[in-house]
RNA sequence: GUGCCUAUAGCUUAGUGGUAAAGCUCUGCCCUGUGGAGGCAGCGACGAGAGUUCAAUUCUCUCUAGGCACCCCA
């Protein structure tokens, strides 16, 4: 037709509008959310979504790692990034007022987070995530605590315990064990070898074989592969690890407050700044295996900044892979509107009428929305029906004169007739 | 970054080598102070570019966008 070039209409690349049904979704799960972390006595706060660069960089002690953040430099020539996660943050503002904290200490946010990845099922550009971080504590209290949370806010959102599994493991295990059964140094080979075993059962065998020859080579390879056949034998080799007695510990006294985790030798946390148990909450779907949050001890993330360790323990959980688990799971609530009631106009001549019993109403408390378009009374009900609104009322020559409405409830279709004073303990029952 | 799949109206889909159908939505009308129903009418689309062809929405290629998997996952 015309040659005018328009404006795309879609949000940018793996980010979301959120329209009033979508916000109510996220709202919904992060009003949860945070409502159970306070019970457990943690405190809000938050940081800029603007981070300089370094602040990443240091975390991981090498330059290129972090591909996958949105980086810039700004006007001033400094080198900026858009935080990727919360942990480095949470642990500068720690390290900062280190001295004059109480500790424990108990901190969440719930904010958003860029990754320049490829997006796909559980993955955007984009993400909303609750951290929740416990600083000061050294004994496994703090893992126990920081996990009966996790459990607690998938409880809070309907889930079963059925529907998911806690999965734990003590940070560098699996690498300990495979330097002793390869008789292998090589940190980056093992590292590998790790990776490779994590996907042990997600790729093809044949497949995985192949990784595992590239990681190691071929003899070393099959050693590993033998190994990994004799259950028994490997699992002597952990048995040896004093760190599967944590782990152990751990797992009996989340059972004592009614919590079943798995130790899982084989889990791994993609970064390796955790120093000690790490953790990951599974779906138990078997069409959605996959990890819905995790997190870990981390006690000396502080060194970055100079300063002395300091344990702490923290996870994070994002909106696009809970709100995946509790679609799936039928467990997201119909949206309802948050206006109580929409007052419908006969003509125009009655808007003012309608604008002074919503006034009133208001000021009672109740949330109300006036139509102002002269269409008809039948449209104008299907309007607040699409918002999705509970009640009606139309005002007109009767309801002006005789200062009586007829209340409609749209979920039943019931109408009473009411007073100005009346509409409040109807519309919101104590 | 690599691979595979997809692209038709605001949404969900149908269909064809001769420019396209339906449902929902939307707009208007009928009706109209108990109406959110029904009836009628209307708006509105082949992602972009190139090639093959008399003719491309349809076949081919490129691009773009989206989805999924890999990589990675703090």
């Amino acid at each position: 037709m015309n040659k005018k070039q328009n404006i795309s209409k879609e949000p940018y690349k793996g980010t979301r509008d959120f329209y009033p049904e979508d916000l109510a979704v996220q709202n919904f799960i992060f009003d949860k959310a945070g409502q159970i972390t306070e019970k457990f006595g943690y405190e809000e706060y938050n940081t800029s979504v603007l981070e300089p660069t370094e602040l990443y960089k240091a975390k991981s002690g090498e330059e290129i790692i972090n591909e996958q953040t949105y980086s810039f430099m700004d006007r001033g020539e400094r080198d900026v990034t858009l935080r990727p996660e919360m942990t480095p943050s949470i642990a500068r503002m720690v390290a900062k007022r280190k001295r004059e904290l109480a500790y424990p200490l108990r901190w969440y946010s719930i904010q958003n987070f860029f990754r320049y990845e490829r997006p796909q099922k559980g993955r955007l550009r984009e993400f909303w995530q609750l951290n929740a971080d416990i600083f000061g504590v050294e004994g496994i209290e703090a893992e126990v605590e920081i996990i009966s949370l996790g459990y607690e806010i998938m409880k809070s959102l309907g889930a079963k315990d059925e529907d998911f599994e806690i999965k734990i493991n003590y940070s560098g295990m699996l690498a300990k064990v495979l330097r002793e059964i390869l008789n292998e140094e090589d940190e980056e080979k093992i590292n590998k070898t790790i990776k490779v075993i994590d996907r042990f059962g997600k790729i093809p065998e044949e497949e995985f074989n192949k990784r595992l020859d590239d990681a190691l080579g071929g003899e070393k390879s099959q050693i590993l592969k033998n190994k990994l056949d004799d259950k028994d034998s490997i699992k002597e080799l952990f048995e040896k690890d004093p760190n599967l007695q944590i782990c152990k510990d751990l797992k009996n006294k989340l059972e004592t407050i009614g919590i079943q985790a798995k130790i899982d030798v084989y889990l791994i946390r993609g970064f390796d700044y955790y120093t000690g148990i790490v953790f990951e909450f599974f779906d138990t779907n078997p069409d959605n295996n996959r990890s819905l949050f995790g997190g870990g001890r981390y006690d000396k993330l502080l060194d970055i900044f100079g300063e002395e360790k300091m344990p702490a323990v923290g996870f994070g959980m994002g909106d696009v892979t809970i709100k995946d688990f509790l679609e799936s799971r039928n467990l997201l609530p119909q949206y309802q509107s948050k206006t109580d009631l929409y007052l419908c106009t006969l003509s125009s001549d009655y808007f003012e009428n309608a604008n002074q019993l919503a006034d009133n109403l208001r000021k009672q408390g109740l949330n109300i929305a006036v139509n102002y378009s002269n269409k008809k009374i039948g449209d104008q009900i299907a309007i607040a029906d699409k918002k999705r609104i509970p009640f009606v009322i139309c005002i007109g020559e009767n309801e002006v004169k005789n200062n009586k409405y007829q209340l409609k409830n749209l979920q039943t279709g019931e109408e009473q007739e009411v007073d100005g004073q009346e509409v409040v303990k109807e519309v919101r029952p104590q």
